[in-house]
DNA sequence: GAGATAGTCAAGTGATCACTTCACTATTGC
DNA sequence: GCAATAGTGAAGTGATCACTTGACTATCTC
């Protein structure tokens, strides 16, 4: 076995998502306002049907949602996705404020 | 060809790295404060190996920073890389209500 | 110096990823 | 009804990932 890197719960998948430039800037893209697949699909280079495969993976943890009108998929931000992540960055920075209030006691006491 | 996915800039690699669950363990431990590489590994049943490779590529995009005293590698939490990911947030968060407000302006005239 | 301890390097492996193409199913507009 | 348009599904491919093992190099302790 080349071994299992633990389960994956959203945040995992947030990061995940994020980290692919191409969803990235459908994101950003979408922070600006709905647009359709093929919309999306144009600046980006590649093909409508990777832009769908992306976008069902953004669906699927809260970054982007849509609905069809007619043979149209509109699509458009949800921020979702984007609180996860910076809930688990306010909680990295909590913790590490603790420390430094920890540290800071230690040495208030001598 | 099976195509580029484009350029990898640090926000890129950032993303990436918190999107592996040892990795952001590794990040979260670190906020509490500094530890070796085998204190590191303990809890994720992972090799030190594994370890040492994550932590190389958390120094790399700045989650993490490291020097050797003696054997022994202390590794730290560093701020830079949690801040880039935070200003993309909070980009993403400025264009969304750029246009929100923009919306409210064009309701407003009629 | 010898033996334990802490970490590193190189090579390999199965799984997943980000794409592609091709075929297909709605819709829309003449 | 028919052609163009918008999107979806399945299967395949090369690249990258997250690990491993095994051999190796410091460094510390006695």
């Amino acid at each position: 076995m080349a071994a299992a890197p633990a389960i994956s719960p959203p945040i995992d998948r947030v990061f995940h998502a994020l980290g692919d430039p191409s969803r990235r800037a459908i994101v950003e893209r979408l922070a600006r306002g709905p647009l359709s697949v093929s919309r999306l699909a144009e600046p980006l280079g590649i093909t409508v049907t990777a832009v769908g495969q992306h976008l069902r993976l953004l669906e699927s943890c809260g970054l982007v949602a849509s609905e069809k009108h007619g043979r149209t998929r509109v699509c458009r931000i949800e921020a979702a996705g984007l609180i996860t992540i910076a809930q688990w960055i306010a909680h990295c920075r909590e913790l590490w404020e603790t420390r430094l209030d920890r540290l800071g006691d230690v040495l208030g006491e001598e």
